[in-house]
DNA sequence: TTTT
DNA sequence: TTTT
C-alpha cells in the first residue's frame, strides 16, 4: 500500500512500573499500561459519566526502552507515539485469542516525560534561547527518535533518579542528535 | 484524569463496503475495516517483509457516519481519526473476548476521502490561493467535526456517488460551519 | 480539495497569561504563546545544543477558550491541537507583513492542562473505572470538543482556581457530552 | 523543557515541483508548498465559503528528501509530518521578516504519497491480510523514517517514475528497517 | 493498574 | 515570554 499510515498518540498515566522482556533475539522490550480517561454527561440521565481506557504499551526502540525503563514509574503522565497492532497467542487454556497493543518499533515513535517530578535542572541550562536555522541543525525533541548506531549502554539501574530536564538524553545518546 | 488524550489517525484502504446498524437507541453506527501496510527490509536475511494491519473502524458521529455511508466503499483510500476503545463481547461460543476498535464518537474524530475517483476537480483545482482570516472565519476542513444539532437527512441512498472535492458536505450540513 | 488535513499538535509551555480579546463580532478570542523546545548534540561539535520554539496560539473555540481563560496561566504545561493559519497584516510602520498562527477555530481542536498543581480531585472522584461501550455512549477527552449549542456562561473571573480533574467541564457545558 | 512536543500533520496537495538545494554544508534540503483546503457554511450568510492554506515545507531527512525529490510532483498528494520552524530573514529590500516552516529535520518526520497515479497495484492490492507479530518484526510505514547509516544513492533522476505502492524504499535503503 |  |  503506496501510502498508509497506523499512528497513535496517547497522553495518559501508567498504571504500574515497566516491565522489561529480554526477547530470544536479545532485543529487549519494556511494556507497560497507559489509563486514559474521559467523562461526559450522559444525554438521558443527566449524570456525569466517565471511563477509563487502558491501552498495553509495548516499546521495542531501544533508546525509548531505555528511556521508559529509566525514568517511566507508575503513575507517570507520559506523552508517547506508536502504532496498533494486532497480535494473536494462546491463553493458558489453549485458547486463541488476539490483542491489540501500541507499539514503538525500532527508530520509531515517541515518548515524553510530562511530570516534573525530581526534576532538578541546574540553572544556565537554557541559555539565550532561540538556535538559528543553520545548516547544522539537527532536530528532535523529548526523546525523540533513536537512532541505529547506538549500543546499549549497559546501566539498567533499578532505580529511577529523574535527572533535569534536557540532560537525560546526554547519557543515553552518543553523536546522533534526537 | 485532567489531562488525558487517546487519538488514533490512520491513513488506509476499506476492506469491505461499510455496514450500517441502528442501535436500540436509535443511533446509527457505521463500522468497516481499514488496512494499513508497512515493508521493511529484515535484518537477518535481507528480504523484503510486508506486513498488513487490519483496523475495524465505528464510527457513531452522525455527520461522519453519514459520509462514511454514502462515499466509502471497499478499496477506498481515507483519512481519518478517532480514539481506541476495548469492548468486551461473548462469541457464539460463550466464550469471553476483549477487541480493540477505532470509534469514533458524537462530535468527535475526522473523516476525509482521499481518492479522487468521481471527482471533479480536474487540473488546477488547488490553485486558488489565498483566503481571507476575517473575524466570522469558521473553521473547518475535509468533513470534520458533526455538529449535536443537525438531524439525520433521511437519505441514505445506497449510491455513492462521490460528488467534487470540498462540495460534499454541502448536501449534509445545514448551517453549522464543519 | 476533497480530502485535506491541517493539523498541528502541541506540548509545551505558555510564556505569559492568556489574553482575550472581544472581536467586533462579539466573539471572543483567547491568545497565548506556547514555547516547545528541543535538544540535540551537534554533530560537528559534540556539544549540546537547544532551540527553544514559540507558538502564538489563538482559540476562537468558544469552550475552549473559556478553560483557557479560567485555567491556563505563565507556565502552564498544555496539550493543543489547532490548525496552522497564515494571515498578513501591516505593522506599525505601515509594512506588509504575515504570521503563522495555531489556530483553534469554532467547534474544532482540543486542549488538555497537563500540569496537576492546584489539583484536589476528591476521593472518589474515578470510582469503578471502565464504562460500557453502550449505545448512550457518548465521547470526548480532555477539554476536546466544543459545541455550537452552548452559551457564554458569562463568569470570567480573573482568578484561576483550577478545579479537581474532571470536573472543570460541569462549570462549563449543559448536556453536551464532551 | 523535558516533555515537549512540536507536530504538524498535513495532508494536501503540492503547488509545484520540489525544489532542491544544497547548503554550504554539502547537506540537501528539498522544499516545495503544500496548499490544505477547508470549506464551511458562513453563519450569517449562509453562502459556502472555502479557504486555501499554503504551507511552507523543507526537508533535511535524507531519505525522505530522495523520496520527495523522485516522486512528489506539482498537484501531488501527500501525507506528512514535521515540525514547526520559524526563522528570520532579511527581504531583498533589507527588511527583518519572519517566516514559519514545517521542518522534517534529519531523521525526523514523515512522507507518504496518497495518489495511485503510476501505480501498479491492480485491484485487490489491499487484501492480503495479517502478517506475523514475530520477535525480529521491525516497523516502520510509508517512507517513515530514515537512518543515519544510508549514504545517498547518487541517483538523482529528473524523471518521476512512480513504481508500485511499498516497493519504493527498495530503491533507497538498504537494510534499516523503516 | 493510573490519574484528575 | 515558558519549561527542563
Amino acid at each position: 500500500m503506496a501510502g498508509s499510515v497506523n499512528k497513535v498518540i496517547l497522553v495518559g498515566n501508567l498504571g504500574r512500573d515497566p516491565e522489561v522482556r529480554t526477547l530470544p533475539s536479545g532485543d529487549r522490550v519494556v511494556s507497560f499500561s497507559v489509563a486514559t480517561s474521559e467523562s461526559w454527561r450522559d444525554r438521558n440521565t443527566g449524570e456525569r459519566r466517565e471511563r477509563t481506557e487502558w491501552h498495553n504499551v509495548s516499546i521495542f526502540n531501544e533508546n525509548l526502552a531505555k528511556i521508559a525503563e529509566q525514568y517511566c514509574r507508575k503513575g507517570s503522565k507520559i506523552y508517547l507515539e506508536g502504532q496498533l497492532q494486532t497480535r494473536e497467542y494462546q491463553d493458558k487454556d489453549g485458547i486463541q485469542r488476539r490483542a491489540t497493543d501500541v507499539v514503538l518499533q525500532r527508530f520509531r515513535g515517541e515518548l515524553a516525560l510530562l511530570d516534573s517530578r525530581g526534576g532538578g535542572a541546574g540553572a544556565g541550562d537554557y541559555e539565550g534561547g532561540g538556535g538559528g536555522y543553520g545548516s547544522s541543525s539537527g532536530g528532535g525533541s523529548s526523546f525523540g527518535r533513536s537512532s541505529p548506531m547506538e549500543r546499549s549502554s549497559g546501566d539498567r539501574a533499578p532505580a529511577p533518579a529523574p535527572a533535569g530536564g534536557g540532560r537525560l538524553s546526554d547519557q543515553l545518546d552518543d553523536d546522533i542528535p534526537f
